[in-house]
RNA sequence: GUAAAGGUAACUCAACCGGCAGAGUACCGGUCUUUUAAACCGGGAGUUGUGGGUUCAAAUCCCUCCCUUUACACCA
């Protein structure tokens, strides 16, 4: 391995340390009394119980004065400055532990914890005067250093986004604001379990390894079991598992399910992702439609406080109820063509007339959304249930009551991207087996996406499932709008990279 | 997959028409006991992504390959 001249030193100055009978990686705890974003908060000059404090974290800065240091220490909750002084770390004539330690052996990024007092310096700057100091971590590579003058001008900062995401945990140490984020999501995610646990649905597990990967139309990853000597697939999507279990009895259940899927990645695209799936007996789509938009009001409300939410340019408005509009009504109003009722070759015809490409893999189901993605999909800013999808394009959906030739599904489109799909379930297991069947013919046909039969799923429908309502929500793309990020690889900690 | 822009020190970036590879930060050595992008003096640090070519001379021009970013396309 190939040293930099920096950790080089790093690896002398550990070396020194350990010469100097210092533990650099000591085993017992050190117990931490208080954080640098709750003394910042709180402390008044002259006010009392600010002594003896016991803090840990890294070493951001150091400004040496000679006989006296200021140094920054970053822990969990934040920065703050802090003051050593020759003559308290070393009151004897051993001056080494602040000379030799202190000064020269100890770099950014180093772990360490100090007891002290709490002091304003001249210059007004809240400071823990610090009465000793111990090495908890020595650091052996350099941190890159941002730094960030008082008009708020960044300097040096870590921006690569390779460099920031292969290495996360620099990432993560460097730049104000990215843990921010990340804990953004999961009070996100903790929002929404409320929100299910109150009205009384069970959090579930169920297999990512699986034999048919179904409940969606894409290309899965395949993997081997060696014990059975058969294919196995990591789930697309748990919709075929948590609709068994409401046969089975559960009249509400919910999973935040990984799906994995073996397709391209962007920036609202990662190989592995989440989405929120749950199922309800005895709703339907209306239903789901009123529930999805309280559960995201309550979303807004417990992170910005509000239902309107700052996303880039765009202020989006999370206030129930959202609009609502049929697919085939947005396509009319949006292109002018009126699909419904249309064959295959007369919408072959019409997407001619709007450029899009069309192939013969491609059925009518296929079309209608293509069509609607590429001329009506980017224009739905607000939040907007787009409603009563072909049949052809929902083969797991249950025919509407009323509309030939469709069914009862919605998909919620915010700032122009899909954040939910949703339907009143199919349960006819005879419909249920001739969509699958027809979902064969497209395989046949060349569709790499389309569904395989699953012959356990519709032995479970035989038995009888109540009618059920089922929504799936993208959860790294809700993520993305709750905390106005832009890609999904702001949302994740590891997004998947090529191997270095 | 397509297109554009890129890959130079640990980080952020320069280097004009081909002419000794640089700056700030970081690092190393000094001075300074309330500084704050601390300051000041001094110093070291590079296989310019890879391989080839043109040339007296290549970070720079040409070709190959690798990688990245951004946009588009596919998908959620």
């Amino acid at each position: 391995m190939q040293l930099s001249e920096q950790e080089i030193v790093r690896r002398q100055n550990l070396q020194a340390i350990r010469d100097l009978g210092i533990d650099p990686y000591p085993a017992p705890q050190f117990e931490v009394n208080a954080f640098a974003a709750d003394i910042k908060a709180r402390y008044e000059d002259g006010a009392e119980g600010f002594e003896n404090l016991r803090l840990a974290g890294r070493i951001m800065m150091v400004r040496d004065m000679g006989k006296a240091c200021f140094a920054e220490l970053q822990d969990s909750t934040g920065r703050i400055q802090f003051y050593v002084r020759r003559d308290d770390i070393c009151p004897g004539e051993d001056k080494r532990l602040f000379d030799e330690l202190f000064k020269k052996l100890l770099d950014i990024g180093d772990f360490v914890g100090i007891e002290g007092f709490v002091f304003r310096t001249r210059t007004g700057e809240i400071t823990v005067h610090a009465k000793s100091f111990t090495l908890l971590c020595k650091s052996l590579r350099p941190l890159p250093i941002v730094k960030t003058d008082a008009e708020g001008n960044v300097y040096d900062a870590f921006v690569d986004p390779e460099l920031r995401h292969r290495m996360r945990y620099v990432d993560l140490v460097v730049n104000a604001g990215i843990r921010e984020t990340f804990i953004q999501r999961t009070k996100m995610v903790n929002s929404i379990r409320e929100f299910l646990n109150n009205r009384g649905a069970l959090e579930v597990d169920t297999p990512v390894l699986q034999n048919i990967p179904g409940g969606a139309t894409a290309r899965p990853f395949i993997t081997h079991h060696n014990a059975l000597d058969i294919p196995m697939y990591l789930r697309i999507a748990n919709e075929l598992y948590l609709k068994r279990l409401v046969v089975g009895g559960f009249d509400w259940v919910y999973e935040f399910s990984r799906n994995f899927r073996n397709e391209g990645m962007d920036r609202t695209h990662n190989p592995e992702f989440t989405i929120l799936e749950f199922y309800v007996a005895y709703k339907d789509y209306n239903w789901m439609m009123e529930t999805t938009e309280q559960l995201l009001e309550k979303v807004a409300l417990d992170l910005h406080g509000a239902t309107d939410v700052q996303v880039g340019d765009k202020v989006l408005s999370f206030k129930a109820p959202f609009q609502r509009i049929g697919i085939l009504d947005a396509i009319k109003e949006h292109t002018g063509f009126d699909l419904y009722g249309m064959d295959e070759a007369a919408m072959r015809d019409v997407c001619r007339q709007l450029h899009i490409e069309v192939d013969n893999t491609m059925g009518v189901g296929k079309m209608v959304d293509e069509i609607f993605s590429e001329k009506c999909e980017k224009l739905y800013t607000q939040p907007t249930f787009i409603t009563d999808y072909p049949v052809e394009m929902s083969p797991l959906t249950k025919r509407h009551r009323s509309k030939p030739g469709l069914v009862e599904r919605f998909e919620l489109m915010i700032n122009g991207k899909e954040v939910a799909n949703a339907y009143s379930e199919l349960n006819d297991p005879i419909d249920q087996r001739e969509r699958f069947e027809e979902q064969v013919v497209l395989k046949d046909r060349g569709d790499e996406e389309a569904m395989f039969i699953d012959h356990d799923f519709l032995r479970a429908l035989e038995f009888g499932m109540p009618p059920t309502a089922g929504i799936g929500i993208g959860i790294d793309r809700l993520a993305m709008l709750m905390t106005n990020q832009s890609t999904i690889q702001e949302v994740l900690f590891f997004p998947q990279m090529r191997p270095e």
